[in-house]
RNA sequence: AGAGCCGGCCAAGCAGCCGCGUCGCGUUCGCGCGCCGAGGAAAGUCCGGGCUCCACAGGGCAGGGUGCCAGGUAACGCCUGGGCGGCGCGAGCCGACGGAAAGUGCAACAGAAAGCAAACCGCCGAUGGCCUCGCAAGAGGAUCAGGCAAGGGUGAAACGGUGCGGUAAGAGCGCACCGCGAGUCUGGCAACAGACCGGCACGGCAAACCCCACCUGGAGCAAGACCGAAUAGGGGAACCAUGACGCGGCCCGCGUCGUUCCCGGGUUGGUCGCUCGAGUCCUGCGGCGACGCAGGACCUAGAGGAAUGGCUGCUCACGACAGAACCCGGCUUACCGGCCGGCUCUCCUU
């Protein structure tokens, strides 16, 4: 029912240096989220996650709204500039269901495009 | 049929689409195909081991742990069987359950007294003395000497309990039963039990110090090993003053710091450690059992910013607690519900 939306190792921040770049990325928040954007060298976007224990002790829990989000990503992520994006969770997404965690996740990357769009991620290249 | 006890097991299912990780095969290096891919607790990190490194060689002290007995086990604080005590009509369940005659200590309040007993209320006053009566024997009275600890009262606990005898009143003073005992015998590997005997002497607390028996180095896979680029600590051998420093609790003890010679090297990345193991299943034999032995079959997650998922549909008893991170054995805690086997009690029917 879905097109092919493959969600391969080069599409993640695997390194601490990776997460580092994005202190100084632009920030945009949601409701349940927050999140880090800085332009990449790569050729598309990448994710790396940040779901503290303060958003819930019990691991279960926390491998869902990880699960949930990357799903989500791997979806759009052809849609997605060429930026690394850091999406931590606040704790208050514990408590929401998936769908609603979905749409809203959806909303966040429509607003990291017109972000783009705007310019306002082209200070991080070099 | 209803209540309940014990042991074992399962943990919604199926399909489609889109994904993720290891491995194998193919590859036009984009990827494609196939197999496999969380738990009974993966959890808490409370014990015990394996493995690894650290200065280990030994002895002593200290510290810590365990604590009825006997087994099982790699080991344990676990398990099995047994004993004792308690709870339950019962099947069964629960128990830090060694030593109080080695010593030290503790016990608020209350109470006369809290531990080599003592005597507030009380009981008695036989015996000696006193008073009255009596010629006397003696009788009566008070309770001075004195005797007693039954009864009352306090307390968590008061120097065996109940009953009978006994007595001036009483008392293991005597007896019966119970309790008690560092006695004897019998049974048992033992914990312990039974019988007999003794005679009432020894209160409680050892999750108080302590004593006894047994066990016990420390840290942990970010342990640790290997590979490889810039700055330059390092490793081995020989000699030496016995000073300073260090030695994963301390001491004996041991080592380093110095000089000479020889050899070549660490944080961050990659690889390994990383899953074949006290493994799982089946059968037979031994054992009450935990478990052991033998044979056969099987390979069953291995990530590393961290895979094991998302969406949709259908079915039903509407789905709990919860996510591996070096690996095992336990314990504890969490949990919607369901299945199987054995057993107990009550009621009904025959």
């Amino acid at each position: 029912m879905t097109a092919p939306a493959p969600f391969p190792r080069a599409a993640r921040l695997l390194r601490p240096a990776d997460f580092a770049r994005l202190q100084g990325g632009q920030r945009v928040g949601t409701r349940h989220f927050s999140a880090q954007v800085a332009a990449n060298e790569h050729s598309g976007a990448r994710l790396g996650l940040a779901i503290s224990k303060r958003v819930s002790k019990r691991a279960v829990r926390r491998n869902r709204l990880k699960r949930l989000a990357r799903d989500s990503f791997r979806h759009r992520r052809a849609e997605l500039p060429a930026v690394d994006i850091l999406i931590i969770a606040r704790p208050s997404a514990d408590q929401e269901d998936n769908a609603s965690l979905r749409a809203e996740l959806a909303r966040l990357w429509q607003r990291i495009m017109t972000l783009n769009g705007a310019d306002g991620v082209g200070t991080m290249r070099a």
